[in-house]
DNA sequence: TGCTGTGAAGTGCTTCACAGCG
DNA sequence: CGCTGTGAAGCACTTCACAGCA
């Protein structure tokens, strides 16, 4: 039987982890697994068969007792207790480099996290057009973003502009933001960012590589 | 007086948090800081001071009590124990969209990460000259690897061939793997593999987003 | 005096172990 | 009988509080 959710708080690691699960579980779908119980999922993902079951039970019960839980479906129950199984509209700003690889990378679009306004301060880039969008001023963004239903808003500015590029943001009333540039911004407690930044793990692998064990 | 590390472990959740501190640390380079103390530092970085000093003394001693951290020789200290403050030789696998963009992407090469070989399976594309390297068949990796002293391999191919491009990597010797691919891989213990989605950022934005509160 | 470095206390996540159900 | 869902125990990281040094 599927319950509705639980009301109690979700962990952050296992928002974290929810979102391997959705990977892994589609994995299953494209080899035609149709169930799977949670000690071979917790494998694929490398961690622990309780942990799966207890973070999975945060959602809802969706398992059957004896059998295990149905993939197509479980994808379904994670996704819509994420929400990410509708659109989310979102705000480019900084067309670079690095935003025109986000904007050609189609895999955003194709899991309805749409990208469907670019931005720029610099005059020489406004006006241009960028993988079928106009790069607009900076300063439209507040009515960019109120008439084109848009949520989250992505900085791929330089380190030293992302502040200020936060703050456009958070002028036209965004509350999540995904910060590709090298710099941490300083928000209010109300505001949620994710920040981006490829050396992370370029770090861990280096100092682990480094370790003697 | 700056001590050497001490041997104990680190927690991983404080390496993750060095690289954050290296990012903070040159943007207060950039603005001409050139002390700082625990307190500043942790609020930059949206953490809390012992935090910061708990996590510095892992490396050593290298504050001065009354008056701070100097910021350059801090990211000395930092860099060198994370054993970043080299070139690290790396090997890329798959040259699609995604590959192209990592090559294009010239803030890795100035880290001293750089791509020194790039592979694909592709017949076709064998041969190509990407970002002015030529694309090596799969098969030759082994060779190249331990002619261009190669350590880490970056894996930018579909899901559906992660696994084997990670076997690839593990016969030619190498033990730190950076994945891109949407798939998680199976590999020994001893193999370090980091994981890079960036949905996940967005799977928590869009929680997050939706969330009542 | 001010800030670092660190034992001790606190917190939250992970794992265990098993009751409960299909 | 097997696997889920979950209280309890265990563990690791975080924060506190203050001794110790410049």
């Amino acid at each position: 039987m599927i319950t509705p959710p639980k009301s109690s708080h979700i962990p952050r690691a296992t928002i974290q982890r929810l979102a391997t699960y959705v990977q892994v579980l589609e994995n299953f779908v494209r080899d035609n697994v149709e169930v799977i119980s949670s000690n071979p999922l917790a494998e694929a993902c490398g961690v622990n068969g309780s942990q799966v079951r207890k973070d999975l039970a945060y959602l809802g019960e969706f398992g059957i007792r004896g059998v295990g839980y149905q993939v197509k479906s479980l994808i379904a129950a994670i996704t819509s207790s994420l929400g990410v199984d509708r659109e989310w509209r979102m705000a480019l700003i900084g067309v670079g480099n690095l935003g025109k690889a986000l904007l050609n990378h189609g895999e955003f679009r194709a899991r309805g996290f749409n990208i469907v306004a670019i931005f720029d301060c610099d005059p020489f880039k406004i006006g241009e057009i960028v993988h079928g969008l106009e790069v607009h001023c900076t300063r439209d963004l507040k009515d960019i973003v109120s008439e084109q239903g848009i949520e989250i808003g992505i900085i791929t500015t330089p380190p030293e502009r992302a502040q200020r590029a936060a703050q456009h943001l958070m002028d036209a009333g965004i509350t999540s933001i995904l910060n590709y540039a090298p710099a941490r911004i300083k928000v209010p407690e109300r505001i949620h960012v994710e920040y981006v930044d490829f050396f992370h793990y370029l770090y861990s692998l280096a100092f682990n590589h480094q370790q003697p064990r």
